[in-house]
DNA sequence: AGTCGTTATGCTTAACAAAACATAACCGGG
DNA sequence: CCCGGTTATGTTTTGTTAAGCATAACGACT
């Protein structure tokens, strides 16, 4: 027997971050470009570039500067805001997750 | 900002009982017959047969006892392991949901 | 024997999500 | 002025999941 879980977080009913997007910008923030990112989870771009661009509607914020054009044909990176935010997501998440683990280990042990 | 959160317990990698499951589970034995807990549920009796056969299969053990024909047509009733496995479930999802609540509450209070 | 309400199960259809395809715009550099 | 690599976005195709349809077997009761 084992257990699985998830967690997201919501804006006004609709999902705005999971682990997915924070697995994508995290890529972002390591590649510099979108495609670069989308590339290594083995995404397509235009999935990867949907998805950011629906949470940062619904949030309501910006998540990525991104330039079109230029050395290396363009990129993006991190706001502020979005930095700041997948920060505490990751904390909720794996707080969460322990919290997660230890009662199911009460339950249902071995 | 708000969050959501699943958990699910899995046999071999497959899901064999979440809210779902334990909702119609519930609903069976105060029905006494997948039918009416189904139809509680606004759900096909197709779809919770089904659910439930897949379950049983997966777990390798009977969740109802149930009979075809006789008074009512027939019905169903929870096993005692059933009983069992949704009342360890219960409690394991009831005490994860409190600490995910209060990790979230920590992380975006407010 | 026929009705009623239930379990049992295959098959078809529809709805939705994910993937794939196709193009345009941009701009630094050769 | 073209090339390469990137963002941007609409359209189409596919694939998976959920819903719906149809039908058989069963047994108490009338």
């Amino acid at each position: 027997m084992d257990y699985r879980f998830k967690v997201w977080l919501e804006q006004d009913g609709q999902p705005v971050l999971g682990d997915g997007l924070l697995n994508l910008l995290t890529l972002v923030r390591r590649h510099g470009s979108i495609r670069g990112a989308a590339g290594e989870m083995k995404m397509s771009y235009r999935q990867a570039w949907g998805n950011i661009k629906k949470a940062e509607n619904r949030l309501g914020i910006k998540l990525l500067i991104k330039q079109i054009g230029g050395e290396s044909g363009g990129g993006a990176h991190l706001t502020p805001e979005a930095e700041q935010l997948i920060r505490k997501y990751e904390d909720f998440r794996c707080e969460a997750g322990e919290a997660v683990k230890k009662s199911f280990l009460k339950y249902f042990r071995q």
